[in-house]
DNA sequence: GCCGTTTTCGGCCCGACTGTTTTCAGTCG
């Protein structure tokens, strides 16, 4: 089985847990983490990496140790030193990592005193009042351990998507801001880089001297459990399971804070560092040189004093932001008003709720030029998928409307399948007949990589194969990716004048911002669809943009930021 | 284990909160 670059990180990872228990040297346990990251933020396949001649010690935390035993784990799955490893150090134990509070030096300590091996001894062993005897640990703690394991069992703690943080995030703002105590108020954290998922919710409020804001917080009807109350920062658990904290800062420092909660941590990291060759000290409070701040008031400040064009937050990954800022050279990524249609949405013809013209209309209502009706088709029977006559008979009504209406226009389109084979699953007379012509998996999802991946780049030979629609078919938190080599993927759409969906739905963000990237990097224009099966699903567009600035993608990288005339040009074949 | 405008050793981002202590270690973000 190929391993790929999330197979490599998940080792190191691994190897990173189970040295943090066993005590090793924290830089070394960080090296290991950076090392992880470096592996799976790369847009290439290491493989690909590696067989193109280039030398992995020349990426950021990777040194001649680490190459070395990436390449191992590439050749073999994994590494003599983590199964060495596993013998010393029970495996199970890194799990009980994800019960919160508990952090490998509490781990170690457990595992030596009681023999805690895995969830169900730590539960005993909390039951029994054991616990509460270690030193260092207390009543509290063995209280605490047990809540915590309840979380990991009920699944709680998981990350969950940009659409439900919106829904728990909206209203309780709402609430904060009719507090009058409360001058400025804003979202940070992964929620504000807009990341196809968030595992809590940062909040950074400033407000006048002497009030009790956190107590107003801590007040809300949502909150099941205050996990920590201090005088700038408190933390709380929903009942939706999601951890909200908040931060209370001076207005002095407010800029700074916005930096430092947004993050991300590595991008914070990078700043520091910066900071720290000029002999200054940056932190949520400001630019220090000594005791005089430096900056702190606003985040352009904050980035104009460390020498950069301030960096949107979407890009404040450490994937090359920081060296881009510093020479000016960061891309201008795209707006959502950018958008001039849709080029992926379903009708009442198939299982979407609502007819072409509502459709149409709500597209229109958005201000957008253009509209693709891409319906299922046949293969896809449990959507009432389209034969060729069904196509016909939509052609002839999207004919009429055209006439119908003004500034507006329907493109004739489909969502077609493609077949186990890589065929696609309208005959071609039908589809030379449709302006654009989306091409989906929704099948056999669990051929292997060679096979998926030759699937979709025959399908892509296919003259009429415009848009490869949700590229990977993962859907986030419930169904793994597809199987696909996307180096390949990618270099067959340049080679065959096709285009990559980044699907909206908040389910699906498909492609990954890392994706978007590598299209960008080897120039493939990607489309930002909805995929709406609904009038209201018009207003995803929203995460999709976002995933795409993520990708450091531009209006110029984007296929429906065209014009009609220019989008019907680029679409066509030789 | 990585890294170098303090460059092959000696650092490695920084601060808040909790619980267990009586000055701080552990965890978290």
């Amino acid at each position: 089985m190929p391993i790929n670059n999330d197979d490599i990180a998940d080792v190191l990872t691994e190897l990173a847990d189970l040295l943090e228990i066993q005590g090793a040297n924290t830089f070394r346990v960080r090296a290991y983490r950076n090392a992880a990251r470096t592996v799976s933020s790369l847009s290439e396949d290491v493989g690909g990496y590696i067989s193109s001649g280039k030398d992995l010690s020349d990426l950021p935390g990777i040194g001649k140790d680490l190459a070395g035993k990436i390449e191992q784990i590439l050749g073999t799955g994994s590494l003599p030193m983590l199964e060495d490893l596993k013998k010393e150090v029970p495996e199970d134990l890194s799990r009980l990592l994800d019960v919160g509070g508990l952090g490998p030096k509490r781990v170690a300590t457990m595992y030596k005193e009681l023999g805690v091996e895995s969830l169900d001894d730590l539960e005993k062993a909390a039951k029994d009042g054991k616990i509460r005897d270690l030193e260092g640990f207390g009543k509290k703690t063995e209280e605490s351990i047990l809540e915590g394991i309840q979380r990991v069992k009920q699944q709680k703690r998981g990350r969950i998507r940009l659409d439900k943080a919106d829904r728990i995030a909206e209203p309780l703002l709402e609430y904060l801001r009719k507090n009058d105590d409360i001058k400025s108020l804003d979202v940070a954290g992964s929620y504000r880089r807009r990341k196809e998922t968030v595992r809590d919710i940062d909040i950074l409020a400033t407000c006048k001297k002497g009030t009790d804001v956190m107590k107003y917080f801590s007040d809300y009807e949502d909150v099941e459990k205050v996990v920590a109350e201090g005088e700038t920062k408190s933390s709380v658990l929903l009942r939706s399971g999601i951890q909200v904290d908040l931060r209370v800062m001076p207005q002095v420092s407010f800029g700074a804070a916005m930096v430092y909660f947004t993050g991300s941590k590595e991008h914070n990291i990078a700043l520091r560092k910066i900071a720290i060759r000029k002999k200054w000290k940056v932190n949520e409070y400001g630019i220090f040189k000594g005791d005089d701040r430096l900056a702190g008031k606003t985040e352009e400040e904050i980035y104009d004093r460390l020498g950069m064009a301030y960096v949107p937050p979407e890009l404040r990954e450490d994937r090359g932001e920081i060296e881009a800022a510093q020479k000016d050279k960061l891309p201008d990524i795209l707006q959502q008003d950018d958008i001039r249609g849709d080029l992926h949405c379903h009708s009442k013809y198939t299982d979407g709720h609502n007819t072409i013209e509502e459709m149409a209309k709500a597209a229109k209502d958005l201000g957008y030029d253009y509209m693709a009706m891409t319906d299922h088709s046949k293969r896809v029977t449990v959507a009432h998928g389209l034969k060729p006559e069904d196509v016909e008979r939509q052609i002839a009504e999207i004919d009429k409307l055209n006439k119908k209406l003004k500034d507006f226009t329907i493109l004739k389109g489909t969502e077609v399948d493609i077949l186990k084979d890589g065929s696609l699953d309208l005959p071609d007379e039908t589809l030379e007949k449709l302006d654009i012509v989306v091409c989906s998996i929704h099948s056999y999802f669990d051929l292997s990589r060679s096979e998926q991946t030759e699937r979709v780049i025959k399908a892509m030979k296919n003259k009429h194969f415009n848009i490869l629609g949700h590229p990977s078919g993962r859907l986030i938190n419930e169904r793994e990716p597809l199987q696909l080599d996307m180096e390949k993927i990618v270099k067959a759409a340049k080679d065959n004048g096709c285009f990559l969906e980044v699907n909206s739905h908040p389910d699906r963000l498909d492609l990954t911002d890392i994706n978007c990237k590598m299209a960008k990097d080897m120039g493939v224009k990607v489309v930002i669809s909805t995929d709406s099966h609904q009038v209201n699903h018009l207003d995803y567009i929203r995460f999709g943009v976002s995933q795409a600035r993520r990708g450091w993608l531009e209006k110029k990288d984007v296929l429906n930021t065209h014009t009609l005339k220019q989008l019907h040009s680029m679409l066509k074949k030789k």
